[in-house]
RNA sequence: GGCCCUAUCGUCUAGAGGCCCAGGACACCACCCUCUCAAGGUGGAGACACGGGUUCGAAUCCCGUUAGGGCUACCA
């Protein structure tokens, strides 16, 4: 039998981070089998299908790199993939139930039904539908309906027995049928709910594994009812922990990124973001952290998935980002860092007109240590611009003393003179400066830093000196030297 | 309120009765390396929610309490 899953988002706009992690799930468990991952849009709430929602969500699966086998975009033996262009297969469904009577039309306004929960609650009872026309006759539905009043449809359900969810990551879990009502599965004009479109789009597009976020657990008894009454095959379930806020509770705007695209903005890869997912509520079983996409497919293991809930830490995520900007290809972390060094001015907008191996030299010295391409760019800009200003503290340690304009003077000369300008020449001249001044390195090296960035920090200065070219060496300190006298003498 | 799920360091987790006075990772602290900052290396601090059982033996099994989460809509 061929592994069918499927990916059910409500187009909201944007792919949080909890649904990318089902979406991973699913994909990792179908990818191992050789089975097909299936995207579905449960649109049915919106009052008109928003394309741009839609996208949010498409481009984001893409850019992490979890693509679909059948679903919008891609098509499909199932289609349609949205909800909204499936309401004739919902209203089908639901006559089929109504005539076989497992399902039933109920005229009860709103108002009835507040009434009905609250009495119930006040009783100390699950709010649950009192099955009220349950048992109308054809008069009496006429004359409901003679007064133009819409109906809702309801399944019958079970008053007694229960029903037994059987989830490949919890285990047995029993529901008892009594503190079911009769839930509506049609709504009044005549779209479904999310029960029963559910079920009904998994059993046509024979989903076999339907694995979801933990919040569906408390659903699925009502879903397996719909099965059973529609008479179809029950798939197997996995119900995986939701992704919870720092403070334990439920994931929202105000907990800042949760979003994968805001996570893209903020400069992480998508090969963190997975690996990163990938790990929480899942481990290999070993001690592997770092862990390339194929193995994370091979070892994936929907027995392993934990049971409880996680909370996702901003800073494991970063930790593991680091690690991914430091070792995947320099062309590659180059092409990721492009629009972030566009964004901040530092090339041109227009690629042609991107001076690429300047850009590789500063990505390649710069890569080491930062954290994220937001980072890396920020971390760059004296590389593109001459116009930083000289750090206050730096200034105050390196640039005051007496002899500090002399020694950056004695370091241009010892730069001028020095050819080829690479790496060795370059530390070689330094250290001999060092040498015949009778000086520390360091005495030398950070104010030449300063004098060349503006900072205290940053790459070894001889791969900052080789990266920026001895032209601009010598002219930085130049100007190093003469701010010192208009500043400092 | 009712029903359901969950409970190991601050966080993510390993652990499926003796291998565990609990292992790893992030974060934190110290030291080493070092031109700074990172990275890397070494070391440190840090957890089985609580209470009862079961057992020769329990982080692991059972029950209860507590806490967190979910569902309880003509939302999905």
């Amino acid at each position: 039998m061929t592994v069918r899953v499927r990916f059910a988002p409500s187009p909201t706009g944007s792919l949080h981070i909890g649904g990318a992690r089902t979406a991973l799930f699913n994909w990792l468990f179908t990818r191992q089998n050789n089975g097909a991952f299936v995207l579905r849009l449960e649109d049915t709430d919106l009052e008109r299908h928003l394309i741009e929602a839609e996208k949010g969500i498409t481009t984001s699966l893409r850019w992490l790199g979890l693509d679909w086998d059948e679903g919008p975009e891609v098509g499909g033996f199932f289609g349609p993939y949205r909800q909204s262009e499936r309401i004739n297969l919902y209203r089908n469904e639901a006559q089929r139930l109504l005539n076989s009577e497992m399902a039933y039309l109920c005229y009860c306004t709103p108002e009835e039904l507040a009434a009905m929960r609250q009495e119930a609650r006040q009783r100390g009872l699950a709010p649950r539908y009192n099955g009220k026309c349950r048992h109308l006759d054809q008069a009496a539905r006429q004359k409901k309906e003679a007064g133009g009043f819409l109906p809702v449809i309801r399944l019958k359900t079970p008053r007694e027995g229960s029903i037994i969810v059987s989830d490949l990551i919890r285990g047995e879990v029993s529901f008892e049928n009594n503190n079911l009502d009769d839930f509506i599965i049609m709504k009044s004009n005549g779209i479904p709910t999310y029960n029963f479109a559910c079920v009904v789009d998994d059993s046509l597009m024979q989903i076999n594994y339907v694995i979801r976020a933990e919040e569906h657990l408390s659903n699925t008894p009502k879903q397996i009812l719909l099965y059973q009454a529609l008479g179809y095959n029950l798939p197997f379930f996995a119900h995986v922990p939701m992704i919870l806020a720092p403070d334990r509770s439920k994931l929202s705007k105000r907990h800042g990124a949760t979003a994968v695209e805001e996570f893209r903005l903020q400069g992480f890869l998508p090969e963190a973001i997975v690996n990163y997912l990938a790990l929480l509520g899942w481990s290999p079983g070993d001690e592997r952290e770092k862990m390339p996409l194929s193995d994370i497919i091979k070892l994936f293991s929907l027995n392993a998935v934990s049971k409880s809930a996680a909370i996702y830490d901003i800073k494991k995520l970063t930790w593991l980002n680091a690690q991914y900007l430091n070792s995947l290809p320099l062309e590659r972390i180059i092409a990721e860092a492009i629009p972030f060094f566009q964004k901040l001015g530092l090339i041109p907008s227009q690629t042609e007109q991107i001076d690429h191996a300047y850009v590789a030299k500063v990505v390649e010295t710069v890569r080491t240590r930062i954290h994220t391409l937001v980072e890396l760019a920020e971390a760059s800009t004296y590389f593109f611009r001459d116009d930083f200003n000289y750090e206050e503290k730096g200034v105050r340690k390196f640039f005051s003393s007496l002899n500090a304009s002399e020694i950056l003077a004695h370091g241009r000369e010892a730069l001028a003179k020095t050819e080829p300008f690479d790496i060795l020449a370059v530390e070689a001249a330094y250290r001999n400066l060092s040498h015949t001044l009778e000086v520390a390195g360091s005495k030398l090296i950070h104010p030449t830093r300063l004098a060349l960035t503006g900072k205290t920090f940053g790459p070894g200065l001889f791969d900052i000196m080789v990266t920026l070219g001895k032209t601009k060496c010598l002219e930085r300190l130049e100007r190093a030297i003469n701010w010192i006298k208009n500043n400092l003498c």
